[in-house]
DNA sequence: ATGGTAGCGCTGCTA
């Protein structure tokens, strides 16, 4: 089964990418994130047409996060179905039931500097998401949470640690939180298939030719549960699906675990 | 040099 992730930066901008790369990829199932969509504005007749059954939750403006799924779609649950009533944070997770494996798309807010308040609102969030998986899954289930953490995991995962101290995406509080989902029982899977590699990123700011000169950050992941890293077989960043006319900023990332 | 690019949508916000 190939599980992928992509935040698109705005569907509509994106759909023909996603096309493309979805006939050729033909993942099994694709996170989106940054769908910037209302679920109404959805390009649901496209996605079909590709043999994919979906799910999408957006708000229209911002965020919004989906399920692509050709396995089957079932148990769909948006946001985190934690009774709190915070219609920016619900845009930016969504879980469904694939195939025997529970996936969650995330969108992790990005925080904006530390001093922000919207800082603590991502770590909020984060201890929201944790909450979640452990509410409705355990180490030993099949399940997978993908998506854009805004968070790289390690100084590896960043193109110049020092030109990032003091800011978001490597803050201590924020790694901790990921950290935190670790321990609970899951798992890099991508991190795990490449243990020593630098430069491996998944996100390139558009401005000054970032993503040319190799300046990027590893911030998409996808973690799955003990159960199922055994079964990853595959992980890979596709470059080129960042390269050429109109790229989203951000490369998608994909693992093949060895399940029916 | 407090910049730069992209998307949304029409003004400035978000990333």
């Amino acid at each position: 089964m190939r599980i992928a992730t992509w935040n698109v930066n705005s569907l509509k901008a994106r759909l023909g990418r996603v096309e493309e790369w979805i006939g050729y990829a033909r993942p099994d199932v694709l996170c989106l994130q940054e769908t910037k969509l209302a679920d109404e504005a959805f390009p649901g007749l496209a996605i079909e047409q590709l043999g994919y059954e979906w799910a999408h939750h957006g708000d229209g403006r911002w965020n919004g996060v989906a399920i692509l799924s050709r396995v089957g779609l079932a148990d769909v649950v948006t946001g985190f179905d934690d009774g709190r009533d915070d219609e920016a944070a619900e845009t930016r997770a969504i879980t469904a039931n694939c195939g025997g494996v529970q996936v969650t798309s995330v969108y992790v807010p990005n925080g904006r500097s530390l001093d922000h308040e919207m800082y603590q609102w991502k770590l909020e969030w984060l201890d929201r998401l944790h909450a979640f998986v452990d509410r409705t899954t355990t180490p030993d289930g099949k399940a997978v949470v993908c998506g854009d953490f805004n968070i790289a995991p390690t100084d590896r995962d960043v193109y110049s640690p020092k030109s990032f101290v003091g800011s978001t995406h490597v803050s201590e509080p924020e790694r901790k939180r990921l950290d935190a989902l670790i321990e609970w029982g899951m798992v890099d899977a991508f991190r795990e298939q490449y243990p020593d590699a630098d430069r491996l990123y998944s996100w390139w700011d558009y401005r000054g030719g970032n993503f040319h000169k190799g300046l990027g950050m590893r911030i998409d992941l996808v973690l799955v549960t003990k159960a199922l890293a055994g079964s990853v077989e595959f992980a890979l960043m596709d470059r080129n699906a960042r390269k050429g006319t109109a790229p989203s900023d951000h490369a998608p990332v994909f693992v093949d675990l060895a399940i029916a």
